[in-house]
DNA sequence: TGTTTTCGTTCCACTAAGCGGAACTACATT
DNA sequence: AATGTAGTTCCGCTTAGTGGAACGAAAACA
């Protein structure tokens, strides 16, 4: 994966570079492809004789549908993924037949099928952590009016694997499988505060290349946060990821340490009292994370 | 796709079988991988230039992970999929170094990791009729105390893209992404009473090659409960998925009859009165769904 | 109606990506 | 030590996958 704690984890992993002949030659398959653009991936597996370029070139075709934007054409993909229109083709021909993708005949569009959430389901069932925390998060939703996600992190975001949200919350409504922003969510600063040192500063050279010039202020607001965990147990963000957002959030850290996710409690400003949050919902969400903590880990 | 009405979806397939020079010959790589063999995927793409394998391959290593059973080694991974150890060891190390897979040190072994959700996530947020049913679905849960859900169709099952359950109901909670039999569930049955002849009976075939000896039997009860929708609108299961659980289902087909969904309603037997079910539940169900099916379509 | 643009599929020559049998390592178990 | 088991790596082979370019169809424009 991406931290480098962990980078010892395969058996042996010899730093076998060998970085084609000389010089990649203009031949055919590019051989620094572009796909990953936006992380180091495609770098890193330059000429890695064990990494399988096909998949990972499939996946990212999936992962470029978004939230909101509807079905997308094979063009659209290509443009996206940076990969060339032929090979798009071949793989949303592959996915479709496969059942990942439904083809739209009207528009000549595809659109990710269920049955990608079939292959999300394991992932859920085996989250034990999930079916404990499940209805204290839900009360806490409702107590508050807002809602109550228990997230994880995924490159430089955080996912969330339960989401519970009052009844009074009707806009914004976040699912599970959500990406949301970990440098400017609550959730995502909590999570940075319940890992290690050396994880942290891993992250956050990865959050300085991806921010730019907003790193430096963002920084200082997340250690901020770091500190109000180290403080009093939960941090405090509002107007950050989103206009009009606040809530609180809270590390969940495994007896052993080597697992770490975050909660949050908020919603939308409207119905969420800045000073209820954090008299009462802060030191709950803390509260309901570590009487359940115990029980996270594999 | 599997369906045989929507063969010419694609602009030009025409049948190019070449099916490699003469009889596959007994080199490296299997001509006819088995991959798939519960499927006909196999042998209908066996050599199709446009079918990138490698990604088939790749999503049937994630596809191995079943709901309840915990984390996989690479040896499972290769008997459960059929394919050499070699290449499965390759796959999850590419499914590693993306992020969709765990690599659990203690055990050796891998999980499905959350970055699989956000990869879904997609699927939820397209689908509008989310939206609308939601809240609905939520009501008919806590009035019948048991669980209500809106399935969509994968493969020769049907996958849950919405589930509410009401707090009453601890044990047996299904959520998104959850796969459940199509021929044995009132949501299957539903969902077969609600698309067209032709899919009908090209999914019968599939079905009577999947159940063997129990087809004839078990076909006559979906047909029972096909007459059932035909009838008063819902069809009533009881015991044949899960022993003591019982539902009711009610198709969804959008106004062009191009989308095809279903709803179910229902739990373990101990706190769903069969009679209330019937009476009661049922015909809520259908009205909920007949004034939601405009909603219903791209 | 003809022309141009746009989007997608297919063709095809090329070659390195991917494959898999076999060898190898590491670690339990006996 | 010997055997078994799970996993990774080696390496020659070849075909699966690639991508530029040609092609087709349909929409947009004139």
């Amino acid at each position: 994966m991406v931290t480098p704690t962990d980078k010892t984890d395969k058996p042996k992993s010899p730093p076998r570079k060998k970085k084609t002949p000389d010089a990649a030659p203009p031949t055919s398959r590019s051989a620094v492809p572009l796909v990953f653009d936006n992380d180091d991936i495609s770098t890193r597996h330059a000429s890695d004789r064990k990494f399988v370029w096909a998949l990972a070139r499939g996946l990212e075709v999936l992962r470029a549908f978004k939230p909101g934007q509807g079905p997308l054409g094979n063009n659209e993909l290509a443009s996206q993924t940076k990969l060339p229109k032929a090979t798009v083709s071949r793989l949303t021909y592959t996915l479709t037949e496969l059942g990942y993708l439904n083809f739209i005949k009207r528009l000549g569009k595809y659109e990710p099928a269920p049955s990608i959430l079939a292959l999300g389901y394991p992932v859920l069932s085996n989250l034990r952590i999930r079916r404990i925390a499940h209805d204290y998060m839900q009360q806490l939703a409702n107590h508050s009016n807002g809602s109550v996600a228990l997230a994880s992190r995924d490159r430089l975001s955080m996912i969330y694997v339960d989401a519970c949200s009052s009844a009074a919350l009707t806009t914004m409504r976040l699912d599970i499988g959500s990406r949301v922003d970990m440098a400017r969510t609550a959730v995502g600063r909590a999570f940075l505060a319940g890992i290690g040192e050396a994880e942290r500063d891993f992250i956050f050279h990865r959050l300085e290349a991806r921010h730019g010039a907003e790193w430096p202020d963002l920084k200082s607001r997340v250690l901020d946060a770091i500190a109000q965990v180290a403080d009093r147990g939960f941090c405090y963000v509002e107007n950050e990821w989103r206009r009009d957002v606040r809530a609180v959030g809270v590390p969940l850290v495994s007896p052993d340490g080597s697992t770490v996710m975050a909660m949050n409690c908020g919603g939308p400003a409207f119905n969420m009292d800045a000073k209820k949050l954090i008299e009462d919902c802060g030191p709950r969400l803390v509260h309901l994370c570590s009487s359940i903590a115990p029980m996270l880990g594999r």
